[in-house]
DNA sequence: CGACATCTCGTTAACGTTACCGATATTGCT
DNA sequence: AGCAATATCGGTAACGTTAACGAGATGTCG
């Protein structure tokens, strides 16, 4: 009932002096360059097989001296909404880790309303000499071309937060929406009884360049229709970010559907919540919203609103980054990765989300 | 709205330059050792702050040759439940990882359901000459006493999984027991409207010596009394762990009392799951229940089981190394750290909870 | 056959840090 | 004063890997 570890790691001399070849010979061997016969290689490889020799990365990454160069390319964080604040975060961290293999990356933020600043900063990008960039795609059109562009330079490119499929070169990390939306339509389905209303709020201004929003929206009706409960669903859009604006059409639109449910397919959830707490005398729906935001986790915890569903987008900024660095300094490079979790929270269990 | 890195890392060449002392002096202030004078100690020292020098961990981890020796003492696992197994696996990813540093890990594993195994391999433990080890404390008193011999032999210990308050040297890694009955409670309250029939299940062989599921039952029980909704709450121990027997115990308690809901304390809920997956004849309740157990995630994929909820374990086991690793090769000892997050799963997000 | 290219392989200096060893300066004691 | 003990510091090999450089062997073409 109990276990050793052998912890006598093989290294590249060990290998040499059993293969009867130099270092040299077995580092070529190692990261498949020429300059060896074919009769030695096959001799290393052999060797290398048998004792299953791990290289030790540290020694690597202290030996490398390579001058890579990322370029990070996400929304500005609007007075709105904090959200790409924790994906930055992430980035952040990767830089501090990533900066120790002389690899140096620059961040380019673009105006999430306007998609001039977009096209502005990916012209930046094509500008310089980057061997690879993080995407947060919201525009499709826009950058689907920059992509393009991306390509002939034989620059990789790599997406966060929300994917257009088969677009980039190395894919995409972060969750899957439809299922994201299917999660909301489960969780709705244990809050509210058959025949519920349900109100289905899009808030954001530009509401037409968020195509991801379609994704959770599709994933959420569906489900729910599935189910024939006979729920009764509604779709609004409230195209603004002014907190007065989205009050006044909230207010309509509550008093005229008295939804028993809200299900606010973004980060905006907190200004449902605010609504909500200002306007106590009208019936308090059940709401479901979007990501770890101080301001969203304000509402969860006084109770206002029911789930908040997350997709840690400090770690898909981080491993965006890990994954360019895995890419380029290791072969370790498994192409196609799982979805990222997605994570429920509710009053219970916020304060152990730790970011 | 552009950031650039300055990549350029001061290391303990550049400090020994620019405080005119060799890098060998620059090392002793760096890990205050003696052999310098206070005059240039503290000149030193102000250089590196001015120069926010870090030390880069990969040429560390290269030239420090120590020969430190942790022990894991954990539970083996049995037939009846894979938990033990996602812990081991955790410990395992941490041993290939530190392996590395020289630094050898031995597993000990004991039997939940036997004290005596546990005396025994606490004893071989303390025999050898570990610097620290990593416990899951389900025998508390055994536990202890244990604990109170390693500080003698100053040996470091660190719990995982589960906590005995203030007993351990390093602390613990896991969830919040208390909030973890809590958010079953939460859960609870959206599945079963007010004055239903709950039945908390806590089966398991040895049932008294699990100290750790009565914090589970109190968060549980509190929380869904201070409701106040009426919720009939029943208790019920089935020491068991055949099927056949726990079987025949549940067919009688559940024609008994005809429960909404059934909260499992432990990983056994598939149990539960596979009863009434058989008994098709009889109502089937809400089922929550504990770990991403293979056999658990079958259930919850059928719909049989509503909410999962984890902890992670393989992460716990891999923190639990993780943190001993800090705190010997670096100084970087935050010492008490935050609880870990508990993850809900259910049947729309399981599939893409990473283990 | 000579000149030169190509193929194969070994030697060696780095990367940033640690720790041992020895050199020099200072102090303490008789 | 002389001598030993101690305090302070620099030089340097080593950790495992990478890559630049060059040496030797073989092949090619006039």
């Amino acid at each position: 009932m109990e276990e050793k570890t052998d912890n006598k790691k093989v290294g590249i001399k060990e290998i040499a002096k059993l293969a009867n070849v130099s270092i040299a010979t077995v580092d070529r061997v190692l990261n498949n360059r020429k300059d060896v016969s074919d009769k030695t290689r096959a001799k290393v490889q052999s060797i290398i097989k048998e004792h299953n020799y791990q290289p030790n990365l540290y020694a690597r990454a202290l030996s490398v001296k390579n001058n890579l160069s990322f370029a990070v390319l996400i929304p500005k964080t609007s007075s709105q909404t904090g959200y790409w604040d924790l994906c930055l975060k992430g980035i952040k961290q990767g830089i501090e880790e990533f900066s120790t293999f002389g690899i140096s990356i620059d961040i380019f933020l673009y105006d999430q309303e306007d998609v001039r600043t977009f096209i502005k900063m990916s012209e930046d990008v094509l500008s310089r000499n980057f061997n690879a960039v993080v995407i947060a795609p919201i525009f499709i059109s826009e950058t689907t071309h920059f992509v393009e562009e991306c390509k002939k330079r034989r620059i990789e490119s790599i997406f966060v937060n929300s994917d257009i499929k088969g677009c980039s070169s190395l894919g995409y990390i972060g969750p899957d929406l439809y299922s994201t939306g299917r999660l909301a339509a489960n969780l709705t389905s244990y809050l509210v009884p058959a025949n519920s209303k349900v109100l289905i709020l899009n808030i954001a201004r530009g509401l037409q360049n968020y195509a991801y929003l379609n994704t959770k929206i599709e994933g959420y009706t569906n489900y729910l229709n599935k189910l024939d409960r006979g729920f009764e669903i509604l779709n609004i859009d409230i195209p603004s970010n002014n907190y007065d604006e989205i009050a006044i059409d909230l207010l309509r639109h509550v008093d005229n559907i008295n939804p028993d449910l809200i299900f606010v397919t973004n980060s905006r959830v907190s200004v449902v919540g605010r609504f909500f707490d200002e306007y106590r005398n009208i019936k308090k729906p059940h709401i479901i919203g979007f990501d770890f935001l101080t301001e969203n986790v304000e509402f969860l915890a006084s109770g206002m609103i029911d789930f908040l569903i997350c997709q840690r987008p400090d770690k898909q900024g981080y491993l965006a980054l890990n994954h360019l660095y895995r890419h380029f300094l290791l072969k370790d490079v498994k192409e196609n990765f799982k979805p990222m979790p997605i994570d429920i929270l509710t009053i219970e269990n916020y304060l152990f989300y730790e970011n």
